[in-house]
RNA sequence: GGCGACAUGGCCAAGUGGUAAGGCAGGAGCCUGCAAAGCUCUUACCCCCGGUUCGAAUCCGGGUGUCGCCUCCA
């Protein structure tokens, strides 16, 4: 029985769908302006996890994630670029979806972008003002906070504590300093609307986009933690008083990635890209790195951490390297899997799970079967185990055995796939001669190509490093 | 200032009442010409002080420290 963490009630919960078998899911997702960083990785990982782990447990689930694609910070880099704000945010959401695909996240059910989703926004927010929850001013329109009773439950804070510890925006125009935007004036990038030309407030569009794609009640509501105040608040404040039902059932959220101890962000500039630490790390490194941490806690990022990540990683993966899995598995080892994250999706106790069973394969206990189930469990986990063996191109081998010709003197008639093996060669006949040095020269000359080799009884095989 | 979370071996990290999972790194040994890989073995009075209990890392109170939210942020 699956139990998560509520943020409404602050505790851990029994899973119970609204609808049996079926979860209906709904989690932020980016605004398309810069490229994602590690702290994004971890997001929408977590919540990959999660999306995998439900549909391995038998629920049908539609998973929606939507792009931001109208915001400030867009406009800002088109003005600043001269181009327009599609141009902005269709390169970004290329970008993302890349930096998705490369770390192994599965694509959601459903991807709406805002830009789609004005009509129903804009007829939300109208709901919103008949019923007196919003109220317009000079073409703006905002949220009358204290109208929703409930305000502040998601965030642990009171109304009047929200107005007590409040720093303030100055903003004469609105009725109280909680209030927030549903609609901005805007003339120059603004969309028509009964306000006239304006913009949707950001909270609104996740409102709009969940009523259209999901519904008016949805199982779960994910993201990162500095989601749940304001926007979070806010979407159920919205979405509450415009449909007059619950919003969502669960509220989920992430911890951060922090880095010196300080969250990643890009407003403190201290962050790196997805793409950047893929360059040095595999998504099977970056995953177990994130997973071994509980998805709620802090993750602190370094080199350190990562490489320890990146060799446990090799480990888990070379395990079943080059071996065929049929379905017969180790249900002990399930159970343990299961019983793991059901609660509230403890990673770091299914990891332990799986590094039992790497432990199995190469002790050769049950390995066919320990192997399959170390395949299939580590699959729920967004473990990619085709990256165990590096398999180089013809183009790439031969690039890298090219001044292995001259090194060692070798024919150029000798294939590029068989160089290697032709060193060997030559290193076997120093072997047997007992030439240890000039058999020891050879190995060297070749590692330092990335070139490993390893002797054993049945001969010596060489990997790319 | 208000609210929330966290503090476990060299590093990372589970465990929430019955004498400490797992990963990484390190050490010893086996194997090997030497390596690499693999295998075996191996390292913890759980931030401090009180309290509750037969018994606490685990519950309660008080410290200390760290982080997050209260403003755009995953």
């Amino acid at each position: 029985m699956l139990k998560i963490h509520n943020t409404l009630s602050n505790r851990i919960e029994e899973f119970i769908p609204l609808e049996k078998n079926k979860v209906k899911m709904y989690v932020c997702g980016p605004t398309v302006y810069d490229n994602a960083h590690l702290g994004h990785a971890r997001c929408y990982i977590t919540w990959d996890i999660l999306y995998r782990y439900l549909k391995f447990s038998g629920y049908e689930v539609t998973y929606c994630r939507n792009v931001t694609d109208v915001d400030d910070k867009i406009l800002k880099k088109a003005d600043e670029q001269g181009v327009s704000p599609e141009v902005i945010t269709d390169k970004y959401y290329k970008s993302f979806i890349n930096s998705m695909n490369n770390l192994n996240v599965l694509r959601p059910d459903i991807e709406p972008r805002a830009t789609k989703t004005l009509g129903e926004m804009i007829a939300m927010i109208k709901k919103l003002e008949q019923d007196g929850f919003a109220y317009c001013v000079d073409n703006d329109v905002y949220f009358r906070v204290e109208k929703y009773k409930k305000y502040g439950q998601l965030s642990s804070q009171p109304i009047k504590d929200l107005l007590n510890g409040a720093r303030v925006e100055a903003n004469d125009k609105k009725e109280s300093p909680l209030d927030f935007a549903l609609w901005k004036k805007d003339e120059i990038h603004g969309y028509n609307s009964p306000w006239g030309k304006g913009r949707p407030g950001w909270h609104i569009e996740c409102s709009a986009m969940n009523k259209k794609h999901l519904g008016l009640t949805i199982d779960i509501h994910a993201g990162g933690a500095d989601l749940a105040f304001p926007h979070h608040e806010n979407e159920r404040a919205q979405s509450e008083c415009a449909n007059g039902c619950e919003f969502a059932k669960y509220w989920m959220h992430n911890g951060f990635v922090t880095i010196n101890k300080e969250k990643m962000s890009k407003s403190l500039n201290n962050f790196l890209t997805i793409d950047d630490v893929l360059k040095n790390y595999d998504l099977n490194a970056i995953r177990l790195f994130i997973l071994t941490n509980h998805y709620r806690m802090p993750v602190e990022f370094n080199d350190e951490a990562l490489t320890s990540a990146k060799n446990g990683a090799k480990r888990l993966v070379n395990s079943i390297s080059g071996m065929e899995f049929d379905e017969e598995y180790d249900l002990e080892a399930i159970n343990s899997f299961k019983k793991a994250m059901d609660d509230d999706l403890n990673t770091s106790v299914a990891l332990a799970v799986l590094f039992s069973l790497v432990d199995k394969v190469k002790k050769g206990e049950n390995k066919q079967i320990s192997a399959n189930t170390l395949h299939y469990l580590g699959n729920v986990l967004g473990f990619d185990f085709s990256l165990a063996q590096k398999e180089l191109t013809d183009e790439e081998l031969n690039e890298l055995v090219k001044p292995l010709y001259d090194e060692f003197s070798i024919s150029k008639e000798i294939d590029c796939r068989k160089v290697i093996d032709e060193i060997i060669k030559i290193r076997k006949t120093a072997r047997d001669n007992k030439d240890w040095k000039k058999s020891d020269e050879i190995r060297d000359k070749l590692l330092s190509y990335k070139i490993q080799l390893k002797d054993s009884k049945e001969g010596t095989v060489w990997q790319i490093l």
